[in-house]
DNA sequence: AACAATACCTGACAGC
DNA sequence: TGCTGTCAGGTATTGT
């Protein structure tokens, strides 16, 4: 389930199994994802130890003990579960292995993480950490929306000579990175603003209140997606799975949210993805 | 240059 | 049951 939220839930629950770790063997069970593996992946990941575990937009990042950085991206349809026991106060058993375990890493702790991904449309790649901002992947990336760089100002003026509608240029990485179609539809709906709108036709001071509402969207769904990790520690170490209330994200025909307001979420279809609103709400 | 459509894959689900 | 069609959280590439 892979948005900013997703992938900062991923991580956070990767840290305890892998920050400090080192990896005693890597699986490797195909020669590519969407692209092909970088050459001898399995061996340069053998008897590396993981420094810090780092999230670039939807990019998870192991900063490794080699000097390479393993870059890590679930496509959409990407899991990574954990199983084994790193802290040693349980004896658990790996699960079987299922089809599409594509990567599989046994750290010297004990833990196993596995990377499954159906459609394959994931990555992995390895690079210089030193150099790691160049890589293709995230060399045109915009500011992180949690981050300091993401402010009213910046989006502003980002949107300011924007043709293209509201929804698309939020989902366009290069002005701000994270955002997927979820979150988007979910902003715009706290925001008021119809999908449908031009970007550079809305006002300075709609565009600037976007800020604080992307920022709590995010922020609310990465912490329904830590509740959902203590699920995980109880259930079989599933890993990544959000739960979450939408306001408007697949809730075709169904009532508006909002406050007293009589509309009915809609679905349209833009550049090829299907945005929810509220029609009566957005404008 | 900007923007829209397409392609990459498999699986789940609805309708027949 | 099994077929067909549609849709899916992302992003690079191709086309206009």
């Amino acid at each position: 389930m892979p948005e900013l939220p997703e992938v900062e839930t991923v991580r956070r629950g990767l840290e305890p199994a892998m920050t400090g770790a080192v990896i005693a063997s890597a699986q490797v069970n195909r020669p590519d994802l969407r692209w092909p593996f970088p050459p001898g992946m399995a061996t340069r990941l053998t008897g590396q130890r993981v420094l810090s575990l780092r999230r670039r937009s939807k990019y998870i990042l192991a900063d490794l003990s080699s000097g390479e950085t393993l870059l890590i991206h679930l496509g959409m349809s990407g899991r990574i579960l954990i199983s084994g026991d790193p802290l040693g106060q349980f004896v658990h058993d790996h699960p079987a292995a299922e089809k599409h375990d594509h990567v599989v890493l046994d750290m010297v702790n004990g833990a196993r993480i596995t990377f499954n991904d159906p459609r394959r449309f994931g990555a992995m790649d390895l690079m210089a950490t030193d150099n790691a901002e160049a890589h293709p992947l995230l060399a045109k990336l915009g500011p992180e929306p949690l981050g300091n760089k993401f402010d009213e100002p910046y989006l502003v003026a980002a949107l300011k000579d924007k043709n293209t509608p509201i929804k698309s240029a939020l989902l366009d990485q290069r002005i701000v990175a994270g955002l997927g179609n979820i979150y988007v539809c979910e902003a715009l709906f706290r925001a008021g603003i119809s999908p449908l709108r031009r970007a550079g036709r809305i006002s300075a001071k709609r565009v600037a209140a976007l800020v604080p509402i992307i920022r709590a969207v995010l922020n609310d769904a990465i912490l329904a997606g830590g509740s959902s990790l203590r699920d995980f520690r109880q259930a079989d170490g599933e890993l990544g799975y959000f739960q979450h209330s939408f306001d408007v994200y697949d809730r075709e025909g169904a009532p508006c949210r909002r406050a007293g307001c009589p509309g009915n979420v809609r679905r349209v279809v833009q550049s090829g993805r299907s945005s929810f609103y509220c029609a009566t709400c957005q404008r």
